[in-house]
DNA sequence: ACAAAAGTGTTAGCCGTACACCCATGT
DNA sequence: ACATGGGTGTACGGCTAACACTTTTGT
């Protein structure tokens, strides 16, 4: 039958977060030693349990909130995971959600105390269960959404030159866009402000610093960038 | 605590899915009269408890079998719901499904039975709970897969017209393609097999019909409409 | 003066859109 | 012959990619 009467579920149910910082240029994202079995001692991602009264997105928000410190961290579900052979120590089914952060504003000490580390996504170490799978996926979401928003508010420092936010976007697609015209497709789309402040560090010249509007809504419904994103 | 021990859920888990069919020049919503309480006699998606053993794809895959009489229903994962308070019968957690269907080839039976009735996505009755919120986000993500892959291998019959095509196009996306614009472009990805059979109901001239290439991959990566598409 | 990053300008080519035009055929 | 949908051709405009070029300033 379908819906015969409601029936509780035996299941496990966790969240977990990918969570996506921007440190020296690279884009990082945090992975954590496990500390329950099974799988103890290896990398895996951040998960928390889903307790009765929440949305998966507020426990999501609880974990990042113990975790980095953080509130009103940006978030997006990813997707579902639901093999019941997925997690050998019993039938989980987890919610993915990416999380972008400010890599500067967050809280080392948790982040230490569980052996947590910050991984460029191209020096990704092998993941327990699901999670090589899901962090694929995750990532593939996020190029997703900078095709059609331009990302980089959350990730970002408050003020950054054009440069940082194209380094950004190089190493989300993992590709070179160019300088010049990087810098009038985004300014174009006119959701910058410059400030009168330079960033002398990376030229002699300076360079501008900008910063999002406060008031630009991310509504975005056609690509950024129409050719040559491969997603 | 983030990760304590594994600790059951006392959640009710269950699976939603959007079932889309064409027809009559129509994209259209299966939808169902509610059988059980609450919210009885009011119109919702279909949906079923998700089993111990089961994914929640295997889980969508055994109420559409059972509503459709099809297997290897094409299907593609929307969204999680979790808001503990969106079903007022209980803390439900549910997993969306869109899932793309020849309208020709399903079984009437049980769809009667349970009072279903296909409705035009232009004619949608209002829904129980927060189902109006995942069918608007069902269309968007139809439309999003629309844009990106040339759809209409599960919606259309086996052998369509360009012109039947382009019809289910212009109803996904509530415009008008250009006849000849949309030929070019949908002739230029190369994945459909012109036949040597006309469909002469339309037209004096007759119209070929085609067929989806079997190999096709839908690996497409780059928006087949690069403008113009609102989603 | 030179190097090196910041920033501007220019051009060529691709692609989407609009629309004119031809085709085939039942009435 | 003509109306109708099928199907092809063309021309314009916008966008992107490539790259030349100018600006600024510390060394």
């Amino acid at each position: 039958m379908i819906y015969d009467q409601y029936d509780k579920s035996k299941r496990y149910l966790s969240v977990d977060c990918i969570i996506f910082g921007y440190e020296q240029e690279q884009l990082k994202i945090l992975l954590f030693k496990r500390i329950i079995e099974p799988a103890i001692g290896e990398w895996s991602l951040i998960g928390g349990w889903i307790k009765e009264d929440e949305s998966a997105e507020q426990s999501a928000r609880r974990v990042l909130q113990f975790i980095t410190g953080l509130s009103d961290v940006y978030l997006e579900q990813v997707q579902t995971f639901s093999k019941p052979d997925r997690d050998p120590g019993g039938s989980v089914l987890t919610v993915a959600f990416n999380a972008l952060i400010n890599i500067e504003e967050h809280s080392n000490q948790l982040i230490e105390k569980y052996g947590a580390k910050w991984f460029p996504i191209s020096e990704l170490p092998n993941l327990i269960f699901d999670h090589n799978e899901m962090l694929e996926i995750a990532i593939k979401k996020l190029r997703l959404k900078a095709t059609y928003n331009l990302i980089g508010r959350q990730l970002l420092p408050s003020k950054f030159t054009i440069t940082q936010l194209r380094n950004l976007y190089n190493d989300i697609f993992q590709k070179s866009f160019d300088p010049g015209n990087f810098r009038k497709k985004v300014l174009s789309l006119k959701v910058l402000k410059q400030l009168d402040e330079k960033d002398m560090s990376e030229s002699k010249k300076g360079a501008y610093y900008f910063k999002f509007k406060d008031d630009f809504e991310s509504n975005t419904v056609e690509p950024i960038f129409k050719n040559t994103l491969k997603l």
